[in-house]
DNA sequence: ATGAACAATCGAATTATTTGAACGAGAAAG
DNA sequence: CTTTCTCGTTCAAATAATTCGATTGTTCAT
């Protein structure tokens, strides 16, 4: 009544694969009359056979045949249980949500989850973008177990631990016929202020509460770095962008540096990963944040 | 050390989904302690604790949550075994390849395999397309235990059984700036042989031998009625159609009707489901014929 | 013909699972 | 604060599932 159908497709598995009992049995460490026993217990809960037994050698019946391929699938289900089992043993996460600031750039996170996925194919990663100060919110209530920020001062980092992982050059950038692009020389700031600035945001929080460069209410909104080099390529405003998301637009003249008095140009911008000293980092979040790490940079103080 | 995992995880199932080890027990018919020795023997085997015993209600450790997801993977695949091995106690093919002759409409096809999916999602279909002559040597050799190929006469039949599922109305037609479209009234069945055909067949055969439509050797082949169609529509050639897949290209002005004295206009071309007599299809097979069957179309005698 | 390899079968032994009863602990009701 | 209910664990006994080794009859290769 409660046959153990694992054992049994194993054994079934082996069978095919040796080509006789014996084979299996010899195979599987076990009696011959154990191999005869499990393929029977298996053939009377199918109500057919699976072996066809008139010939010296056994010989799959086509129902057998039919079935190696879902037995297959099945056993192999059942080792990537064992294998999860084995991770989580070891204190690693089975799901791994992170939660990102947008502005941390896509090809970093590609990079990272790249790199990662080769070590722990199992962990399912999900992502979050969300503006830095609700990446705080969010790991300190422990929604998320890890996240990326943008490193400020000024924030409270109670309960919080982290590391830096990446910097990247931040670029004051307008499109070649911008009024801006147009003027001779360093501008003042105030100049800026003139114009409308294109701005990247996630939708749902107010923007003025979140960046210091917002400089004025002029100020439109997209959610996607992609977004924002295109609405900034058509001349719909200046605003700032990864140098490195930035220099394939330069070089094509799409784009160019603005000079701006105010600004210092490139300016750095550091990003942390960050998590609550409660609840660190299991073995996949830690060689996430490892790969997350780029130390092609070096890091100023 | 054989413990019966998918009955464990049946376990895990229910007590997570009654809240407790009685409501699983209740649920699963079983006492008490049996679902305590259960989830023991998993707890056991994985070296780590699924269930939180130290609050009155059990709850989920992070572990158990992070394998909920897994075992509720594993016990579908499971069922999905359960279904499989009674499909095959009922006859049902758990593969089902069909050759199938590459004149036979593929939207026929699809509309036959949207029917049968609906009844037997289980079973893998898989189709090749080629000659009828070819169809029918590779059903009685039994390399197909379907095919879809053309009624003619004079064609052996000995151990081959089989039934007619559609008929459709071949069209002879060109583009209409070909030089056999700008003929006024019938032109002689001779005429067809000064111009190009473009002949629908599947490469790997001797065109000549397969279809007594093809009048001389000025012949370009085509292996889909896609290509066919658009061949004909260049203006490349003549051909012969379906009906149904030159109509709209005829209402769009790209083709049109070719009226030779030699061959009745449209002509009607009758296809039939062919098996061994010796291994007629199963429940799957019968059911993959019934769903060819076209019956909108009176069959003539 | 003969020996080697194979699979089915049987009884005994072993292992896995179930049961019911006894127990202690938390929660809810009085 | 006690009573009562439900809960999960533990234990020993019972049952079911699986294994083993020995025996038998078969087919294959020599």
């Amino acid at each position: 009544m409660h046959p153990n159908l694992l054992d049994q497709l194993r054994v079934f598995q082996a069978v095919v694969e040796g080509g006789s009992f014996a084979a299996a049995a010899r195979a599987l460490g076990r009696a011959v009359s154990a191999i005869s026993y499990a393929i029977n217990a298996l053939e009377e809960q199918l109500a057919f056979q699976v072996f066809d037994r008139s010939t010296y050698r056994v010989s799959l019946t086509p129902e057998g045949q039919a079935l190696l391929n879902d037995a297959e699938i099945l056993l192999r289900r059942a080792e990537r249980w064992e294998a999860r089992a084995r991770s989580l043993r070891e204190k690693v996460e089975a799901v791994l949500p992170l939660i990102a600031d947008p502005s941390y750039p896509e090809g970093f996170l590609v990079d990272a989850l790249k790199k990662f996925e080769a070590q722990y194919p199992l962990v399912t990663i999900t992502v979050r973008r969300a503006e830095s100060e609700e990446v705080v919110r969010a790991v300190r209530e422990e929604e998320f177990p890890l996240g990326i920020m943008l490193l400020d001062h000024g924030r409270q980092w109670d309960g919080i631990d982290g590391r830096q992982v990446a910097a990247d050059k931040i670029a004051l950038v307008a499109a070649p016929d911008h009024p801006l692009a147009q003027i001779e020389g360093a501008f003042p700031l105030a100049e800026l202020e003139n114009h409308r600035q294109i701005h990247l945001h996630s939708g749902a929080f107010d923007i003025r509460a979140f960046d210091y460069r917002v400089h004025r209410t002029d100020v439109w909104g997209v959610d996607t770095q992609s977004a924002l080099r295109m609405m900034i390529e058509e001349g719909l405003g200046w605003g700032f962008m990864p140098e490195e998301t930035a220099r394939p637009a330069i070089e094509a003249g799409r784009l160019v540096h603005l000079n701006c008095d105010g600004i210092a140009q490139p300016s750095l911008r550091r990003f942390a990963a960050v998590w609550t000293t409660r609840h660190p980092p299991g073995k996949a979040g830690e060689a996430l944040v490892a790969s997350l790490l780029r130390d092609e940079e070096p890091v100023p103080a």
